[in-house]
RNA sequence: GCGCGCUUAGCUCAGUUGGUAGAGCAACGCAUUUACACUGCGAAGGCCGGGGGUCCGAGUCCCUCAGCGCGCACCA
């Protein structure tokens, strides 16, 4: 008997030894198992691009989750008989990656401006170096499956040309232009960023109302009013009848009179304050568009510091959050000030990295036109490219209503915004001279070219993530191969920012969808339903002090049982330590049927009887279910009869029979290959859920050649790759 | 305001086209020189959020209300 088996099971010793013998082998590359004759070259192909993690430091739960389900589903596949692959990478992860460097630089007392772009710059890649050797390592902890050997960066030279060429086939065919437009600009960040990268937070403010002339007009935001000079109105509105459209009047305002223009508009709420306001076109998209529509003059009142600007008079200078108050005590002292509700609650747009409050401004920066129809795509837009796939199932996401939500912000888009004025990322491929404009991949030879300074949005590669990994722009023999890529896995909450980016780069691009399957999980909680940020500390669960604690296939069932798409899961410690005693359950089972059967001839295996024919054959059924809600993606119910299966069947039934069997000696035989047999299958269909102390129990099974790994052993129910 | 979910045993959650309510954990009773106490056997526990409808039949489909969570928009 292996000496092994005399213990009990150590998951801690096993999995880091596991991960190495599967490595060596070399498995988790397609083309070597093709080569090994394990895969046939003509197998149908199985690919899923790791959703990249970002380059800022450790894995946390979310991502042990991303790892589980993705590993699974590409060991069952592998199982089957396809090519499989799935590819790694990280993500440069722009912004966040770039304001962690800052963070830690401040400690230090260092400004980036202090040590210039290039310095900078090295340091961030110094730390994104680490961070992902760090994540590297805890992936193959978690047991990833990962093809190394392609492994991706989004900020690589591979992908770099990718980025380029894509940036400039936009914009040769006019989807990517340059203008001035309202953008949400970050004081904090000093950066403009996408309307998804906006978190709205709910803050109580005070809500002031003032005189405006004849009017009384209600604001949160006094500080931005000096420049206000029209005053708006719904034209059905019977209390303000007598003024006119475009009719001018001159009231008095916070540095004297002004000549105010009476503007009136459908837009008005009537049923809101007083039914009038003024506006502030420079830092309101919807005063920015009212504006668009009449022709209004819009003037700038806050810089990119969030300090006043000369227009304010005696308060320029000031930052907008000191300024208000004098504001409003100014306009109490000149008899304008009317009322202040206290008890305002008001949704300030924040910057999800920065934290910092978006201030509006109309700037100049790169967008994508989502609207713009492609000749050479059907005359689509970028919005229809994206709409149409998921529309014409195409494309399946699980679970299948966030179909609506997807197209519920389709319906919402407005251009992205792709210049960032980070220097953290890849630059923009267009240089300037002059009033001269190039777009290309390479840089121009004339010195007198200069390099646009901005970066683009760390989405924007990430859209090309299928497909740039792959090799693209080259016409590789993987691309063909893999690209669509069979499912895409990741949480609901990049549906937007991700998923939505990568259709409309792929359907752009290539012409085709990215992926078939989209899979959405949900975030993990901890137990008393409370997200797993980082602000939790020393509350959050870390996976890898979890499978230090209970091994990384307990961890594994954790997560899986009781996990339905997009729905939260509650991770709590007395459930991980529940499937402890499962591997372990399997462990001393598998420790039975080997003593039992280590003299055994498996070439000349005997008939069953009866009772235990039945058995094989619930056996079998089991398999073929369990086949079906794998190919369905409902792993948490495929995982759960197998657990049930092999601790109050196999384990409960079949071996206590066993042994009144053997100890009578009457037909233990049949009763002995029944647990051969029965064991064999379970630790296979076990092994995508549980990989480690099934591999382990197979090599101990076994003791043939070293590439008999249960990693590459063939599902137990037949299909056409075999 | 618009949209999307969730509400099932004490707790955490399954429940695929409608056909007599399920699991894990916890709690309860009994057993125990067994591959395994990281065990076994047994019993208990639910007007499936409220109301209405369709149907021979509804946890499941439709309407409606409530509580909770999330997304989007508006917020002068």
């Amino acid at each position: 008997m292996d000496e092994k088996l005399l213990k009990p099971y150590d998951p801690k010793e096993t999995e880091s030894r596991i991960y190495k013998l599967w490595e060596k082998s070399g498995f988790f590359n397609p083309d070597v198992c093709i080569e090994k004759g394990i895969i046939k070259s003509n197998a149908e192909p199985f690919s899923i691009v790791l959703p990249p993690p970002n380059v800022t430091g450790n894995l946390h739960t979310g991502h042990a989750l991303m790892l589980v389900i993705e590993d699974i589903m590409t060991r069952y596949a592998r199982m089957q008989g396809k090519k499989t692959l799935w590819l790694p990478g990280t993500d440069h992860a722009a912004i966040a990656t770039q304001s962690k460097v800052e963070k830690l630089l401040e400690k230090e007392g260092i400004r980036k401006n202090d040590i210039g772009r290039e310095e900078f710059l090295k340091r961030v890649e110094k730390y994104a170096k680490d961070s992902h050797d760090i994540i590297v390592n805890q992936a193959k902890t978690m047991g990833a499956s990962l093809d190394w050997s392609r492994e991706a960066f989004t900020l690589d030279e591979k992908r770099n040309l990718a980025v380029k060429t894509a940036f400039k086939q936009m914009y040769d065919d006019g989807l990517i232009y340059r203008g001035n437009r309202m953008v949400n600009w970050d004081p904090k960040g000093q950066t403009v960023i996408s309307d998804d990268e906006i978190i709205y937070e709910e803050k109580k403010g005070k809500f002031y109302t003032f005189k405006y002339g004849p009017f009384k007009i209600g604001t949160a935001r006094p500080e931005t009013k000096f420049g206000d000079k029209y005053v708006v109105m719904h034209p059905d509105d019977k209390r303000y009848k007598d003024w006119k459209h475009m009719q001018k009047i001159t009231v008095e305002w916070i540095n004297g009179p002004i000549e105010a223009t009476i503007i009136k508009d459908e837009i008005i709420d009537m049923e809101f304050g007083t039914g009038v306001m003024t506006i502030t076109p420079w830092h309101s998209h919807e005063d920015f568009a009212l504006a668009e529509k009449y022709k209004l003059d819009k003037e700038q009142i806050i810089d990119k510091y969030g300090k006043l600007l000369p227009i304010a008079g005696e308060f320029a200078g000031m930052k907008i959050g000191d300024a208000r108050e004098k504001i409003v005590e100014k306009l109490k002292t000149k008899g304008l000030l009317v009322s202040i509700d206290e008890n305002y609650v008001n949704r300030v747009a924040t910057a999800e990295r920065s934290n910092g409050v978006i201030e509006p401004q109309i700037m100049l920066q790169w967008f994508v036109d989502v609207n713009k129809k492609i000749p050479s795509r059907n005359n689509k837009s970028l919005k229809e490219l994206m709409l149409e796939p998921v529309r014409d199932r195409k494309i399946k996401i699980i679970p299948e209503h966030f179909k609506k939500v997807y197209f519920h912000w389709i319906e919402n888009l407005r251009d992205w915004c792709i210049s960032r004025q980070i220097w953290y990322g890849h630059r923009i491929p267009v240089w300037y001279k002059g009033n001269e404009i190039y777009c290309g991949l390479e840089t121009p030879t004339d010195k007198e070219w200069k390099q646009d300074e901005d970066t683009l949005d760390t989405w924007f590669s990430s859209g090309l993530w299928t497909f740039s990994t792959l090799g693209w722009p080259e016409k590789t023999k993987d691309l063909k191969t893999y690209h669509p890529t069979s499912v895409l896995e990741t949480g609901h909450d990049i549906l937007f920012f991700w998923i939505a980016r990568m259709i409309l780069m792929s359907q752009y691009l290539l012409g085709e969808i990215p992926f078939k399957s989209v899979y959405l999980h949900g975030m993990i909680r901890t137990a008393d339903g409370k997200k797993m940020s980082k602000s939790l500390g020393d509350k959050a669960i870390d996976p890898l002090d979890i499978i230090k604690k209970y091994g990384n296939d307990a961890l594994r069932m954790a997560m899986i049982i009781g996990n339905t798409p997009g729905n939260d899961l509650k991770l709590n410690e007395n459930d991980i330590r529940g499937y402890k005693k499962f591997t372990n359950k399997i462990w001393n089972a598998s420790r039975f049927v080997i003593e039992q059967t280590k003299d055994f001839d498996i070439l000349n295996l005997p008939n069953l009887d009866e009772e235990d024919e039945k058995s094989n054959q619930e056996l079998q059924k089991l398999v073929a279910e369990i086949s079906k809600e794998m190919d369905e993606f409902r792993f948490s119910i495929a995982a759960e009869k197998i657990y049930h299966y092999f601790w109050h069947t196999f384990a409960d039934i079949i071996i206590e029979r066993s042994k009144i069997k053997i100890l009578k000696n009457q037909n233990a035989l049949s009763a002995k290959t029944l647990l051969y047999t029965h064991l064999n299958i379970l630790l296979k269909i076990l092994h995508p859920f549980i990989p480690f102390v099934t591999e382990e129990i197979w090599s101990i099974i076994k003791k043939r050649d070293k590439d008999d790994l249960i990693m590459v052993a063939k599902w137990p129910i037949k299909n056409d790759n075999y």
